[in-house]
DNA sequence: CTCAAGGGAGAACGTTCGTTCTCCACTCTG
DNA sequence: CAGAGTGGAGAACGAACGTTCTCCCTTGAG
């Protein structure tokens, strides 16, 4: 207890995972540049993490968590449903203007060791059917049709590797007016705006 | 000219190459892995490829012209612009229904590699860009208007990760579904069907 | 039959990486 | 002050991999 609180640590560890795992991927990343950039000795990080694989697990679940609360938070900001389900195009944009921005850490993952790590693909799986939920809620408080939902995934997962790949948050806009487009379509819209 | 064709055998390297990085991914698969597939010996190897890097580049290269001539060829079976622009989505499904579907080539490799190595951001990118620029072309057409090409992009796209992920061919369905929805709702294709 | 050239199999080399181990400095207890 | 225990720095170890090298067998020419 004299002693830096355990936690603290982990979320050291964590963060410099993140940034490095993010920014260059899995393979690309050494046990021993985390511990640098966390600047823990290496007894200490496999004391936090036993292996690299519990740390890419801790990394892409907290990733998770966090991706999905920021996300809804800012959709959160916004007033009627309708405008809501539009706010996760903007959202997105955000997300791609952002420095350092290469695409769903998920897919990205899953790209380069779906094939032969289990806990990954579970771990993307677990991602996009999480963010597919919470689409469905924001869709139903819209009194939108459930098909809707799906649609609107297509679009948010296109854009998403779209931006990552020619590097311009521009998708978004486009995958925010198709949105428009479907929803303006749709029953329940008529009369918003 | 007593030898083997070295045109022969540059197929049959690059035939187990692609399948292996592409079941497995790149970092997974090591040269040795590749010579064991191809049947050819280490040194035939690395005189038809120099170096990992130029058999992965060959991989990607040869694998965007077959990818894209095999989609030209399906939708040219069909007649009308209207069913070609759709055709587009039907060979998604059929494509995600082989065996051994792991989503885009390009997508994964990026992922993995993109941070790390600028040939094959590269090679994404002019992949997608190729793709767009033949949508396009089915757009116009088609007598769409062009903002289309972008929607149908991002529907497909979405559908091809989210059918890696979620191990199913149902995206295509959605994402032909939608397309559907956006064409008959533009103002050209009213009369069809 | 002899010998030189070419190719195949796989040993070898150098590096990187995940993981463990060693050594030493520091600190807290008595 | 003496001594035990904790933690940090980084050396060490074993495996994997990209790439090169060696050795031997085959084959074709004379």
């Amino acid at each position: 207890m004299a002693t830096v609180d355990i936690e603290t640590l982990r979320t050291q560890v964590l963060d410099a995972a993140e940034s490095l795992f993010y920014g260059q991927g899995l393979q690309a990343v050494g046990m021993d540049a985390i511990r640098s950039a966390a600047g823990v000795s290496l007894k200490r990080l496999y004391q936090l993490f036993p292996s690299k694989e519990d740390l890419v697990e801790a990394y892409l679940s907290r990733r998770d968590a966090r991706w999905r609360e920021e996300l809804a938070r800012y959709v959160d900001g916004h007033g009627s449903p309708r405008e809501r389900l539009l706010a996760v195009f903007d959202w997105l944009h955000q997300w791609f203007s952002e420095e350092g921005f290469r695409g769903c850490a998920f897919i990205n993952s899953f790209g380069e060791l779906g094939a032969v790590s289990p806990g990954i693909t579970q771990a993307a799986r677990a991602h996009k059917e999480a963010f597919h939920s919470y689409l469905a809620g924001l869709v139903a408080a819209a009194g939108e049709p459930a098909r809707l939902t799906e649609q609107l995934a297509l679009l948010a997962e296109g854009a998403i590797t779209t931006a990552a790949i020619s590097g311009s948050p521009e998708p978004a806009r486009h995958a925010r007016a198709t949105a428009e487009h479907l929803l303006s379509a749709s029953p329940a819209a008529t009369g918003a705006r």
